[in-house]
DNA sequence: TGAAAAAAATGTAATTTTTATTATTTTTTG
DNA sequence: CAAAAAATAATAAAAATTACATTTTTTTCA
């Protein structure tokens, strides 16, 4: 369980919003927009999808949340920062976080490189994982 | 420039076929559906959009090309797989590819902590690119 | 506390990207 | 060259996201 977060300065605290947040700390790994409606009308909680989408924008500009895309899928999902390296199972879609990034040992070689100032990244690995692996045996 | 590739077996050799994988071949970077069928038009070369897509999805299955999806975009890039690592500048959008991928020193360790089977992986990195940067410095 | 003003939420419609469909054309093969 | 298979173009449809007009909620401050 992540630790709480807070509405950025600047913006109202509504049930919505913190109902958002909420659903993002809650999950494993990067939902969708669609997922975050669904588990709020399950709670009993009546939003709209684009207020969903309206308040992941804001979220994502203020650095609070990060979008990616994952192999072959045509929508983006959402996440807290923590949750934006991930590997993914081609079997059976299944997401496993990489939680001890091995970017930040890269981040220089890249700059020295490249000259670029460094403020993010994604990494997204693809394969198959233990489980899938042993259904193959057979 | 990279060497020619060639239609995948058991795929019919056309015209269409040929160009999209020429556009692809000659692309610097990951690049939209559109901006293919645009450098298509120009080059006198008529094809449709979905004949395209068509192409991209097949192309994507068989392994010759990578998709990949950018900040804050909505819309898939496609490139040949040596191009599916690269920097973005957050300030004038600039792709530069990273060609020697950092990431292979990882495989293994990821392979020993998760028990994946690792068939492939991408890495966007985002920040500011050298010219941005001295632009800023005014 | 209670308007008035400001900000945010809503539902719907519109837009954009991608996929499916179908009739036609092209490529392959013998 | 003719038949069969596959690919194409054009169009329509579907899916994801955004824009718009209106309503609701929150804030402000007298």
């Amino acid at each position: 369980m992540a630790e709480k977060l807070t509405i950025p300065k600047g913006y109202r605290k509504t049930k919505q919003r913190e109902a958002i947040l909420e659903v993002l700390e809650n999950s494993e790994f990067p939902i969708h927009a669609e997922d975050i409606y669904l588990k709020l009308k399950e709670k009993g909680i009546d939003i709209s999808l684009s207020t969903i989408y309206r308040n992941l924008e804001m979220l994502t500009k203020e650095g609070l949340v990060v979008k990616s895309y994952m192999m072959n899928e045509d929508k983006a999902r959402f996440a807290l920062p923590d949750k934006k390296n991930y590997l993914v199972c081609e079997k059976c879609g299944k997401i496993v976080i990489i939680d001890n990034c091995p970017f930040d040992k890269f981040k220089e070689e890249l700059i020295e490189v490249h000259g670029f100032e460094i403020t993010g990244h994604s990494i997204e690995v693809y394969g198959i994982c233990p489980e899938c692996q042993k259904k193959n045996e057979n």
